[in-house]
DNA sequence: TTCCTGACTCCAG
DNA sequence: CCTGGAGCCAGGA
C-alpha cells in the first residue's frame, strides 16, 4: 500500500508550511531571522531550511511577508529574490523599518522573537 | 535509492 | 577588517 495524503488530513504538508506559519506572525513594522524562526520550529541549526522555505514563500497563500526574514546580522540576504533587488528594502520602509547598506537599522531593536 | 543544492550560522586564519 | 570551510536538514532529479 503506497502512502497516500488524505485530503481530510490537516496534517502539515510539509516543513515549509510551518515556516509559512511563523513569518506570517511577524508584527507589522518588525523583522526576525532565519535562525530564531528554525529554533522556534523545532530545528535549530537549520536556518538554511527556512531560507529555502522562503523561495518558494510567494508560491503560497496568503503571501508571506519574506521581506521581514533577514539574517541574524539584519542583513538584507534574500533581496536579490524580490524581483528587481531593492522592492525588499521598499517594502520594508513603508513599513517604518530604516534599511541601510542592506542591513537593517537598529535591528536589534526591531527584531521581534517568534513565538511570543 | 543516491547525489546535489541552498534567502544561514559558526569558527578559524 | 575580510575570506574560507564545515555543519546543518529537507526536497528535487
Amino acid at each position: 500500500m503506497k502512502k497516500q495524503k488524505d485530503p481530510f488530513q490537516p496534517v502539515p504538508s510539509s516543513f515549509f508550511d510551518k515556516v509559512f506559519e511563523v513569518v506570517r506572525q511577524i508584527p507589522k513594522g518588525r523583522v526576525s531571522s532565519y535562525g530564531a524562526i528554525a529554533e522556534t520550529l523545532g530545528s535549530a541549526g537549520s536556518s538554511r531550511m527556512v531560507g529555502w522555505a522562503m523561495n518558494a514563500s510567494h508560491l503560497v497563500v496568503p503571501p508571506v511577508p519574506a521581506h521581514r526574514v533577514v539574517n541574524r546580522n539584519g542583513m538584507l540576504t534574500g533581496k536579490h529574490f524580490f524581483g528587481t533587488g531593492k522592492e525588499m528594502q521598499e517594502l520594508l520602509e513603508q513599513e517604518g523599518i530604516e534599511v541601510k547598506d542592506d542591513k537593517v537599522v537598529r535591528f536589534k531593536e526591531l527584531f521581534w522573537h517568534p513565538g511570543v
